[in-house]
DNA sequence: ATCCCGGATCGAATCGATTCGATCGAATCG
DNA sequence: CGATTCGATCGAATCGATTCGATCCGGGAT
């Protein structure tokens, strides 16, 4: 890689080559600045002599302040983060505003002990994606540095721009959906409480020290309508998990099967669904099933769920451009969105007994 | 952002308040070179009264020379690249080698026309990922900054560590076994041949022009077999596309129908095989159809594919080891991954007339 | 002929650290 | 007791650009 016989060309050297100053050869690269055609072509001709690829990124970052990179922090593994098509989405609306205008996303998946330190990492701003509180530590690391932050559906901090959703509401007016059917023993199936990702019923203990957030928004949602409503914590956003939590909660007496179960992604309702297909029961018909985020399953599975859009891309887009408000000095405005009950084929009346 | 009464620490700012040189200061917060133990906690005491962060990252990087950031370059948009569970796979195996050990993944989705300019972006090594032979401008720009380059499955380029797969001979493989099962009428589903993602018919002419490595490679393979086989190509990895193409296939007289469809993913696979359902074509009975990658379908298609597993996570793991290596100032060797022919259940012998 | 203006160029300061070689005092060794 | 060594610290150079203010020069206005 180093060769000493043939260094890396710099500006200087180019300019030197040119016979013009480094601040004249800067000018050639940065198009700031009157620059004679001549001296223009003379400096590009040295710089192709030379091979210079133009300025370093690294030194003009230094000086400019502004590195054009945006971290994006997620709490899961970098594979896990994108298996859920809702991430996807805000992906595409993050790309449409910030790849696309020439910022470079620099996928950060946190935990407590990975490599990653956020105090160390070359960026512009962060955005905070599906957090928890066990974040805290580190927003405060990257609010030293004086980093713009935008967070998607964090609990409030101070100094962090809110891009947010309806998550308890949401969750609220498909449980009431629910109610109205006719339906009483409902169960949920919950996105990770926490870091730990612990896959087991949910008890107030557990609740209580939950730090994910939108999963106790969603949790909080559904007990406005069901207060009693039990149920269990996956694993993750996977059919996988849902369908391990379907098993769970369906594979009981029929006296004691809830008759109705409030997933919280859609990949979990699939998963659930799964479930009762395989023990025989008949969805909607014997069971009801509300999923969460209203993404295409693209036949993951054969219903079309009854589930609460939520406008993922319209969120990847407001984050982006919050963080471009920041980085042009204005105070980006928080956003709320709203999602949509869209009713499918996958919410009936209870059995009649 | 920037409060001029009260302007972001600095390393300098630290060690005066501290009473200390700045290089002792840096020894402080690099961990090189032994420092008093009293030293350093007044220099740590002065740092949290500045509420100061740490070294700033771009300053360290342009000294150091490292940014700790490696590009993911990608030729398609944000998102569309991770909708294939295949890239997920790999990117599990990149954050193994890569994110685990700290380096920060930028994934930079490039276009010819993109607001993203690769000379601009700060990284110490690049992964070139199912790049089209477009890329070859920007291998040079990154080559002249003197990047580690690796290329995933993409045509050799001197300089450029190359993970590559048996993309043709794999291939073949599957392309044999339908012919030992008696196919004939065989008709080929391929990856977007160009930057252009045309979903159009194969011609010579097309194939032609095409620029996209691992389809044609793929092709490739399938000819060796079956020199005649014609078919389409999609306009991207998924389900949606390989169903649009099923039709275009299947939706003909009887007698003009392929027996045997290769699809060169799995995505695209289930695509058709949704098609041929619509269609009320018997899969395996009346159509056989092979995929690639060998990726978990999870409920996307009922049947077990009968496909081509490639060893994704593996891929990711070499290639971010051959970063590493690179970084290291090793030369990192190129590997060379095979597929396995997995016996599905979507593959029989032809109806018989 | 004088004055002024603006285009082109340059010098020097600066961004915020890291690191090499030098210095200095104290402890160790023969 | 002098020589040596080691640990702790510091000064100065360096990484590779950008940018501000100053300078120089030719031409149009007066």
């Amino acid at each position: 890689m180093s060769d000493p016989a043939n260094p890396r060309p710099t500006l200087a050297g180019v300019a030197a080559r040119a016979g013009v100053s480094a601040s004249t050869a800067s000018l050639v690269f940065s198009g700031a600045g009157p620059v004679a055609e001549a001296t223009r072509t003379r400096v590009l001709e040295a710089a192709a002599a030379l091979g210079y690829a133009g300025p370093d990124p690294t030194a003009r970052s230094l000086r400019r302040g502004r590195t054009g990179v945006i971290g994006v922090v997620t709490e899961d593994r970098l594979g896990d983060a994108f298996r859920d098509p809702i991430n996807l989405a805000l992906l595409d609306g993050l790309g449409e505003e910030l790849a696309d205008e020439g910022f470079g996303l620099l996928v950060l998946p946190w935990a407590p002990d990975s490599g990653v330190d956020l105090s160390a990492v070359p960026m512009d701003a962060a955005i905070l994606l599906g957090c928890s509180a066990d974040l805290a530590h580190s927003v405060e690391v990257l609010q030293r540095r004086r980093l713009p932050l935008v967070a998607i559906e964090a609990p409030p901090l101070a100094g962090v721009v809110a891009i947010d959703l309806d998550n308890a509401d949401a969750t609220r007016r498909g449980a009431e959906l629910l109610r109205e059917l006719g339906h009483r023993r409902v169960a949920l199936v919950t996105l990770p409480l926490d870091l730990g990702r612990t896959r087991a019923p949910l008890t107030p203990a557990r609740e209580q020290e939950a730090t994910a957030f939108t999963a106790m928004e969603r949790i909080r949602g559904a007990r406005a309508v069901f207060p009693d409503a039990g149920g269990v914590s996956a694993g993750g956003s996977t059919v996988a998990e849902g369908y391990l939590a379907g098993r769970a909660l369906l594979d009981v007496p029929p006296a004691d099967r809830p008759t109705a179960i409030v997933a919280q992604s859609d990949l979990l309702a699939a998963g659930v669904i799964r479930a009762a297909e395989e023990l025989g029961i008949a969805v909607p018909a014997e069971l009801s099933v509300l999923g969460f985020d209203g993404v295409r399953l693209d036949g993951i599975t054969p219903y079309a769920l009854t589930t609460l859009v939520q406008p993922a891309v319209e969120k990847g887009r407001a984050a982006g451009r919050a963080v471009r408000e920041a980085l042009a000095g204005r105070t980006p405005v928080p956003v709320s969105f709203a999602s949509e009950l869209r009713a499918g084929t996958t919410a009936a009346p209870p059995p009649t007994f």
